[in-house]
Formats: structure tokens, C-alpha cells, sequence
DNA sequence: CGAGCGCCACATACCCGGTATACATACTCG
DNA sequence: CGAGTATGTATACCGGGTATGTGGCGCTCG
């Protein structure tokens, strides 16, 4: 629901056309996210249906316009009122990558987490190198706050993923340990193919 | 892709049926990401017709195996082999939000970061005692290794947001004060409208 | 004892987001 | 002038996410 949001909020500034405002969102957010142009026509179109934006003429050129609607506003305000639900948030790869790669037997889980962190430690470079462009380019008034924040957001994000990862290095290790005193000589139950009936772990929610 | 190769990781343990890879994809993940079962229907659907799976007979319940096929294995290989592409990361509705709360006139932005860091802090206590009771439920030799690391990527990762939440309000203080003092009696352009024009900020790649 | 309830199991329909592609016009530069 | 590039709109297709429909089976409880 990003993007329909997103295209609203553009919007509330007054009535724009499609290309624009793929042109406007991808100012803010920029290279990390490129904004397809069709699915600025398709969530258009969905808008539309919803009521939440109207057409508004076209202009001399044959522009369409469109323009949000009262519910359109209401629906922008709850947007912004409501934080975005961090309990189930949007599966992560590379989280279900690693829990697999821990579980099934014959994966080199090692080789796994280092080629990740070298992979995400050059991200993070690119990333920096970014962010010291922006802010060098932006050496007078705050002029791309925006672009600014979503990059020290994914700075941020990625600086997470490689603690995370030694971590898990860390806890890899550990455990290997572990079976290792727990039955020096060939371990009992390596991966203890637990019955299917172990579900229902506690819940959230 | 993540659900379509995960089931793949599934199935190289041998040869199962749809409402046990729910199972036991769910017993990895837990209850952060819930597999809907019909996912897993549709998914095995298209990996059959990928030829990464083959049916594999029922048995005397009706229940319908399946199988990894070679080329199967083979980009399951191929998945662990190659690191998830960080750079071009699945959207963030959040740093969306903010990208846009930030531009559009009229939005409070410090009590967007507010809300959404009570709801973070919320979520990470929430992620925290979980983590507490898989490590006294497991107090032996380590039973969920895959639960406990996904558990602790959601920790690091809703640290990261609580923190670059707090970056966000220290940025936009500065940016505030910087406004004051450049014009001091009336901000001379205090939300500029760049000009539609003013794209191609330097893309990467 | 049998009516409901909940779990197991499979299937389908629908929506949204992502990507590619088709197609048309205008400008620019060698 | 013609090739390439930017602007602009539209559509098709795929994969993921969610809800819902449909049975069968076992358990519990009045």
C-alpha cells in the first residue's frame, strides 16, 4: 500500500499527471526504489476506482490530470496518523535464507553468511558514497531532505543486516561447540528431524 | 522469490506434501511471517511447472508428494550460492512515508516519528520476550536455532528503525533552526517547488 | 450419542506490486 | 536528415498476499 499512498500524498500538493508523478516520486526516493511507470497508470486507475482521486481535465497537451478527492485527504490523514504495523512485517530473504540454511543438512551456513556480508558491506560503501554526495551537493539550505533521510534509512537498515550477521556467526559457532562437548564422538541426533506435530509455538497475537 | 525457493529447501529433506511444508515453514519463521496455505499450493503449482518439482505419488491418505527434481537442486544450490542483492531492497513503507511527510506541506512530522517510535518500542518488547522464552524453552542443547536468529533479525533490524527514528527528529531540528537563521523574518521559499525537471539525481548502476 | 467445534488438507478467486513492452510524439545532436 | 533520447500513456503478465470455500476426521460436552 506504499505506493498508492505514496501518489496521494503527491497529489495533496495540487493536481499532477501520471509521468510527473513518477518524475516527483523518484526525486525523493531515487535510485533505490525506480518507480515503474506503468504502476503509476495501474494505482491511478485503482485510486480512481476507490474514489480517492478524480480526474481533472486535461491540459493543452493532452495531459490528464487528476486530483484528490475529500475521502482521498481523509484517507492521507489516517495514513499519516497510523504508524506503519511493525508487528508482521514484510518477510525478509534473506531472515528465511539463513533459517533454511541452518535446518536442512548439506549447506555450508559459513559460506552462506560471509558471502552476505561482504555483498551487504559493499552496499553500505555505496550507499556512504551516496549520502556524502548528497550532502555535498546540498551544502546550502536543506535542499533534498528527503532523498537524505531515505538514504540514512537504508544506511541505517544495512548496518543492522551486517550485525546481525556476525551474530550469527557468532551463535553458529557457539552451537557447533555445544554438540561438540555434548557428544564428543558422533553426535547423537545432528539434525533431529523433529515430528511434524511440533507446531504451535507460542503466537503472537 | 523468497517463499518459492524456502519450499524448495523444504523439499531437498525429502519428499512432502502441501500442509506439512506449511508446517514446517512456519515452525522456521514462526509466528512473524504466517504462511497462508493456499501460497503454498499456488507456489508448488508453479515450481511443477518450472521443473524444479515433480509430483511424487500419494499416499494411502490421498496426500499429494512432492519431489526435488535435479534441476531443482541445482538452483536451490544456486540460491544459497549468491547473496541477496542488497542494493535495490524491497520498498520500505516507513521511509516512504516519512520521504513524503517531510515534502508535503501540512503534515506534522515529528508526530509522525513519535507514533511510529511508540509502535517500534512496542513491537521491539514484544520481539524481545519472545526471544526470552525460545531461549528458556530451549534451555538444552539448541532445538531452534533458525526461530532464534529470525527472532533476533527482527530485533536488529526494529533497533536500526528506533534508532534512525531518532536521527530523523535530531535532522529535522537542525533543519528547522537552519531555516530560522537563514531568514530569520519569513522563509524565503520554505517548501521550494523544485521544478518537475530536476531529476536524474546520480543513479546507481 | 450426536451436534458442534476445531484441526487437517486442498483449492480457488481476487487484489496489489513489479516488470516488460508496445506505441506515439518531440527534441537534439552528429 | 536520421538516430537516439526524453516525454508520455497504456496494457499484459507474473509472483506474492489474503480471504474464502469445501470436505473429512476426531474430540468434547451437553
Amino acid at each position: 500500500m506504499s505506493i498508492r499512498h505514496g501518489l496521494l500524498a503527491l497529489l495533496d500538493q495540487g493536481p499532477r499527471y501520471g509521468y510527473q508523478l513518477r518524475t516527483e516520486f523518484e526525486a525523493r526516493t531515487g535510485a533505490t526504489w525506480p518507480l515503474n511507470v506503468g504502476q503509476v497508470y495501474t494505482t491511478l486507475g485503482r485510486l480512481e476506482r476507490d474514489g480517492l482521486v478524480e480526474a481533472a481535465g486535461e491540459d493543452d497537451e493532452g495531459h490528464q490530470f487528476y486530483a484528490v478527492t475529500h475521502e482521498g485527504r481523509a484517507e492521507l490523514r489516517r495514513w499519516f496518523d497510523t504508524p506503519v504495523p511493525r508487528t508482521n512485517p514484510p518477510r525478509d530473504e534473506l531472515a528465511i535464507k539463513l533459517a533454511m540454511a541452518v535446518t536442512v543438512p548439506g549447506v555450508d551456513v559459513a559460506a552462506v553468511v560471509h558471502g552476505q556480508r561482504r555483498h551487504s558491506m559493499q552496499a553500505l560503501q555505496d550507499y556512504t558514497r551516496l549520502k556524502g554526495r548528497a550532502l555535498a551537493a546540498d551544502s546550502g539550505s536543506g535542499g533534498d531532505l528527503a532523498w537524505l533521510l531515505v538514504l540514512e534509512q537504508l544506511i541505517f537498515q544495512t548496518e543492522a543486516e551486517i550485525r546481525w550477521l556476525d551474530h550469527c556467526e557468532a551463535r553458529l559457532a557457539q552451537h557447533a561447540e555445544r554438540a561438540a562437548t555434548a557428544a564428543p564422538s558422533g553426535p547423537a541426533a545432528p539434525t533431529a528431524r523433529r515430528a511434524v506435530k511440533s507446531r504451535d509455538r507460542g503466537r503472537t497475537r
